[in-house]
RNA sequence: GGCCCGUUCGUCUAGGGGUUAGGACAGGAGAUUUUCAUUCUUCAAACACGGGUUCGAUUCCCGUACGGGCUACCA
């Protein structure tokens, strides 16, 4: 009886399981995009079933550390607004601290512990040594096969290790594979998955500097933080095995978490995953915050400051190996939050398209308010153009809102809105000279100043009045009004254009061009 | 090389034992816009291949090919 009543307690304690899931990055650089939808998986996993999101940050290789990277990573997801809500840089829960670093003492005793019950052992080999096992055969691994020719606990005496210990001389602790061994476990979204340990070597553990690697850290503190489910990158689908093992060794097996394994975000064009010199070959971020390599000063752009929304970078984001099925494409988060589940995410990886990345910003643009969307450009068009009144760049936003793709559009492609073309440039003049010698420039000026007409429709009329009353073709006449209010031959409609400017700025504007024809 | 994972239009994907295999991006054509952009209409475009199982397979199974990942005292 006893027995079954510890089965239902188990059963109702996997169950009903808080949902605590981490985003455990290493900070060895700026993070990618496919971190940030790492994070957003597991972002949205968390709020989906109220449970918590962790930042876990994994900084157990001293070598590899890069300056900045962990505030880096820190920035971007609160710029993203994925914010987790227990971990480094968020506020500390119960299981603090949550870098890894400042966890290094709690690690050793769980490697002794494994080698006290058999499943580990010290190892003292040189690196001269295990280039040795690599050159008598290529495929050599440090496993069952190998490890009696080596130098450790498990060939040394009893003395001469203790005697190597006190001597503090290097050495690392490894994990006792069985020989031969099929592990299997369940991935929430690949099924079950079956590797046999000779496919395996005995992986360090415990790094001569003291520090755990990858393996024993990460497992150790998904176990004491209460990790319910590790939602990871593929790339670490064949160390699973390891890790469920150490979890069976370390007696956690009862409450080890559930895998998910995210299938990696691909190359647009080739093979191979996503890397930061993608960005940088073919023109479009890898990265969600522009990033200025402390060594090289090498720069990195970044969505951010190219003009992206945050909002439209998770929703294309999210899309890149997940569907909920049906074709709408456009989510808010609460919406995505709602809809997130793991069985709906692909298992084959996804090749990044910018062109999608770009409508989706557009998109997003196109969305907003007129004074959202002037809150946002603001900073921009000051730095640029000086002081500029809010509700006259709420006037602009409204109208060329539809013909951005990025924030920095409105900046780079629209000055004339904020600023008289001067010095007009003779390819445009070229194209509308021919009217020179038939407009009465006085009397176009006259009209337009004394008009009173306050919608676009009224002045389309009056302007096309003026061309027939003139014999002027009204192609010609819009041509050169166009030239002149802005410096080229595209743009918003002419009344449109006069409406925003004002019937003072647009003379001028003409009398400046005319002058120059 | 070995092991693991995968494979629907160019790309992201929906679907799933019987469908005209649906949508979106990009591309083509057209309409609207005096321009450009937007918007709208429209066209083209896919189940990797070979064997099974089945009345029937793109869907299930097995191979092959191809792609990806891993193979460190890196994560």
């Amino acid at each position: 009886m006893g027995f079954y009543k510890l089965l239902f307690t188990y059963y109702l304690y996997r169950m009903t399981r808080r949902v605590r899931v981490r985003f455990a990055p290493s900070p060895t650089g700026p993070l990618h995009i496919g971190g940030v939808r790492t994070a957003l998986y597991n972002y949205l996993y968390a709020k989906k079933h109220n449970g918590d999101f962790i930042l876990r940050i994994e900084d157990t290789d001293q070598n590899r550390l890069v300056p900045g990277a962990e505030q880096y990573i820190i920035e971007a997801l609160k710029w993203m607004d994925i914010r987790p809500n227990e971990g480094v840089a968020f506020g500390d829960g119960p299981y603090a601290p949550y870098r890894q670093s400042d966890r290094k003492d709690s690690y050793r005793q769980y490697a002794e512990q494994l080698i006290k019950s058999g499943f580990a052992y010290y190892a003292f080999d040189t690196e001269e040594e295990l280039e040795q096992l690599k050159a008598v055969n290529q495929n050599a691994k440090y496993d069952a096969a190998t490890r009696l020719q080596m130098k450790n606990s498990l060939t040394l005496s009893e003395q001469e290790v203790e005697d190597r210990l006190n001597k503090k001389e290097h050495y690392v602790i490894r994990i006792k594979l069985p020989e031969n061994e099929d592990v299997r476990f369940h991935d929430e979204i690949r099924g079950i998955v079956v590797v046999n340990t000779v496919q395996m070597d005995d992986k360090v553990l415990l790094k001569s500097d003291g520090m755990p690697t990858y393996h024993l850290a990460n497992v150790c503190d998904d176990y004491i933080m209460q990790i319910s489910h590790v939602i990871r990158g593929e790339e670490w689908l064949p160390s699973a095995p390891l890790h469920v093992l150490l979890y069976r060794y370390l007696g956690w097996e009862q409450v080890m978490p559930k895998f998910a394994h995210l299938p990696l975000l691909l190359k647009p064009d080739g093979n191979g995953k996503l890397s930061k010199r993608d960005g940088d070959r073919l023109g479009f971020p890898v990265f969600p915050l522009e990033w200025t390599d402390p060594k090289t000063h090498e720069i990195s752009s970044g969505y951010r400051e190219k003009g992206y929304l945050p909002e439209a970078v998770l929703n294309m984001l999210v899309f890149l190996g997940w569907n909920p099925g049906g074709t709408q494409e456009i989510f808010s988060k609460e919406e995505l939050i709602n809809l997130f589940s793991l069985e709906q995410i692909h298992k084959a990886g996804a090749k990044f398209d910018f062109e999608k990345a770009k409508w989706f910003n557009a998109e997003y643009i196109k969305k907003l308010s007129n004074n959202k969307l002037a809150d946002l450009v603001k900073a921009d068009i000051e730095k640029k153009f000086g002081h500029i009144a809010t509700d006259y760049l709420s006037n602009v936003c409204g109208l060329v809102k539809e013909r951005l793709v990025f924030l920095s559009d409105l900046s780079n492609n629209y000055g004339y809105l904020f600023k008289s073309p001067e010095i007009y440039d003779e390819t445009v003049l070229s194209k509308v000279r021919s009217i020179k010698d038939g407009l009465p420039l006085d009397d176009l000026i006259q009209a337009l100043i004394n008009g009173s007409e306050n919608d676009t429709i009224a002045i389309e009329n009056k302007l096309k009045d003026f061309a027939v009353a003139n014999s002027l073709k009204t192609g010609d006449l819009m041509k050169f009004i166009r030239a002149a209010l802005v410096g080229e031959l595209s743009g918003p409609t002419i009344p449109e254009l006069i409406l925003l400017l004002g019937r003072e700025t647009s003379a001028r504007r003409i009398e400046n061009c005319f002058s120059q024809l």
